[in-house]
DNA sequence: AATTTAAATGTTATAATATAACACTATGTA
DNA sequence: TACATAGTGTTATATTATAACATTTAAATT
């Protein structure tokens, strides 16, 4: 459990809080009132972050979350659910899943423990 | 099997004959002698293709790469392997991975018709 | 505690990716 | 023909992300 530095903790934080992902400028503009001035520093941070696993980027969306998954340390096996209506993102922990994806071979036999998969449709409230 | 406009038919040749995925950007360069002068109308071609199934964007990479599947018709279930050293990458067609994905259902018991999964790791090559 | 090293910060500028808005043209179909 | 739909061309601009460089802070080593 790494300690954060402060640019990194303001980030987490607000990024912690946020019922959605969270999108680089948006960020920017939250935490401008904390003295973090230029898209850089957001941008550091949220590199940092992602690389020890605290948030994850949502590719498709350009946009960040925490991880919900606590025992997440580094960011290397993740999948999410997204609704195409509210955009509301999800990160699915299923050990079945994982395990299923992890342990997957290509037909040249090779295996990958990295991997990012985003499902998309329409949430409960949205169907 | 629909038959493309113009700009349509030039940029996917572009990215058909391409060994790697391409960016919007390099794709513009590409097909400036060709008349296609706008980010534009790029950014038009590479939506309609990629609506239709014809290419598929690489979210990691801001990249497009053609179907490799010939029985692709709409992008709704795609899989990917990302060499992270060369940036080869390799479409996946396995029956039993796009059946174990289309058919998995979160712990709401909900299903997604529709994903994509990016399997990073190294190439035979660059192993 | 002093030294050294790595990590993080602050700042300006700019690169790379993507879309808005509007006028016009081609194509299919009733 | 006339109507609708999809595609094109163009200018401008929005959004996302990184380069380069100087400085500061924190941590590890002596």
């Amino acid at each position: 459990m790494q300690t954060l530095s402060k640019n990194q903790q303001i980030i987490f934080d607000l990024i912690d809080k946020s019922p959605e992902p969270m999108k680089a400028y948006a960020i920017l503009f939250n935490v401008q009132k904390k003295g973090i001035k230029a898209p850089l520093q957001v941008y550091r941070a949220l590199d940092k972050l992602v690389e020890i696993g605290k948030i994850h980027k949502i590719e498709s969306r350009n946009a960040f979350i925490a991880c919900q998954n606590s025992s997440c340390q580094v960011s290397k096996a993740t999948a999410f659910s997204i609704c195409e209506i509210c955009e509301k993102v999800t990160e699915i922990s299923s050990a079945s899943l994982s395990k299923y994806l992890t342990n997957f071979k290509d037909k040249d036999g090779m295996k990958y423990s990295k991997y990012n998969l985003e499902f998309f449709g329409l949430c409960k409230k949205c169907r």
